[in-house]
DNA sequence: CTTGCTAGG
DNA sequence: CCTAACAAG
């Protein structure tokens, strides 16, 4: 973990991290708390937060953070949650379409960096496909319906950074085994096409990848077999952002040293001035 | 644990033990089987072995055991078991009615001990009532259909053990709360009357009590509190047996010194000769 | 293989 | 509070 207080005096950081916590309760007994106090973090977007707003009790909500957590209607399913150092101009759960709404799957949380635009900073949970066709129809669904509105965002100019699961990896580089995964949901060649669309012609940027050259750097490993230990893992976990943020990007790394969940936190820093 | 070897050698002793397992999976994780190997048992009956033929893998039939299955239509549930040291003359699953042949909860093994009549030794499973008024109604239900059965081999002059989770304490010596369970399953009053009348009526014997006079001898312990750790528990395990056995039972103690489950197991030495 | 739900105990 | 099934990932 590079602390916050390396970078020099006058270097305002935002530090934005993504994860998936696969149950934030889980998450929680193995001791995400207590990384996300030595974090540095400023916000930190967490997706399958799989827990109900009864159940989202005051241990999970530490001293010194702004928390907002949007649940799936269904208990113990998906969901999403922002945990922030920084307090919220506002909070927007959803997206407007049902798959997205019913199931948690997005926030946006509105924040007055000082920039001259306020900046959204956002967290995502795109649909598995992989358990099967239906899964995949819906997830197909959730990416076109989804494409329209971060077509409008730019229309609009505005300024974000969507942290997310999005059960898609890019290219080849983002997964161990490229050739055996190539009718595996996830990386299928038209969902790949949709993070191309979204990077190359909408115009936003995957700004882990801005920092990050190499290959081997992954964010979500399979709890079967060795995947974890061989480092067979996929990308699938970014941060997209509006153009704004591409010079802004100074630092990006995936924290694997502890283990919450089955993705590692995917941690960016931004420089603010 | 005594050894067999502990009594005179020309002493011919059969130890028979019943243990409700709570998940046969579950209980050799906890090391069933090592203990089964230490235990001296000739015969072994298990209940609740909530596991499926496709389930029950060479790991869970060692080497030098008869082994004999009766699972519940459901998987996961209820299932009788017999292991044995002896090999069976036949082995008979269920009891005729639905409810004691649809969920496995009855087994009856034939051994030739060489005594003037063949042996049966039966592992039962008797439905609990714990879960509200429609349980206790099939409860009831099988004690009355089981009760015309142990009449009718009371009337054949059966040699006959009957290994089980009966899910009835006896009487007030048989549990620790005594005045806090007088309207809970297991202690009502007219289940109570359903042993007296099959021990005092019908003439079946309950062996561990003809030899263990003593107050706080408990067969389970619920798992929520300090139940186990301050011995509020229930016997409700018991070995009945036709008359036959009465004069042939020499010992019999519940083992405690590990924990394979929320029952511990019931062992009685009977002699042979 | 893992989380969390549910039913049953 | 524990076990196991189940759905989902």
């Amino acid at each position: 973990m590079i602390p916050k207080s390396s970078y020099p005096g006058d270097q305002k950081i935002l530090r934005v991290v993504s994860i998936n916590v696969n149950g934030l309760r889980s998450s929680v007994t193995k001791g995400l708390l207590e990384w996300m106090e030595k974090s540095d973090a400023d916000v930190i977007c967490m997706q399958e937060s799989r827990i109900t707003h009864a159940q989202w009790t005051d241990k999970f909500k530490p001293e010194g953070w702004y928390t907002h957590l949007f649940p799936a209607e269904r208990p113990g399913y998906a969901g999403t949650a922002i945990y922030s150092r920084l307090p919220f101009v506002s909070i927007t759960d959803g997206l407007g379409f049902e798959l997205a709404d019913s199931q948690g799957r997005f926030i946006s949380a509105e924040f007055d960096l000082g920039l001259d635009k306020p900046a959204h900073i956002c967290s995502l949970y795109l649909p598995s496909g992989s358990s099967g066709d239906e899964a995949q129809a819906r997830k197909d669904h959730f990416l076109e319906e989804y494409k329209k509105i971060l077509k409008q965002w730019r229309d609009e100019d505005k300024s974000i950074i969507v942290c997310g699961d999005y059960n898609i990896v890019h290219k080849r580089i983002d997964i161990k085994n490229w050739s055996g995964n190539q009718k595996a949901s996830g990386c299928l060649p038209h969902e790949r096409a949709w993070l191309d669309h979204i990077y190359y012609e909408l115009g936003y940027v995957d700004t882990f990848r801005e920092v990050r050259k190499e290959a081997e750097l992954y964010s979500w490993w399979s709890n079967r077999g060795q995947a974890r230990a061989k480092n067979v893992g996929w990308r699938i976990d970014y941060q997209a952002c509006s153009p704004d943020w591409k010079d802004r990007t100074v630092n990006a790394w995936v924290y694997k040293d502890e283990w919450f969940s089955d993705h590692a936190p995917v941690i960016i820093d931004y420089k603010l001035n």
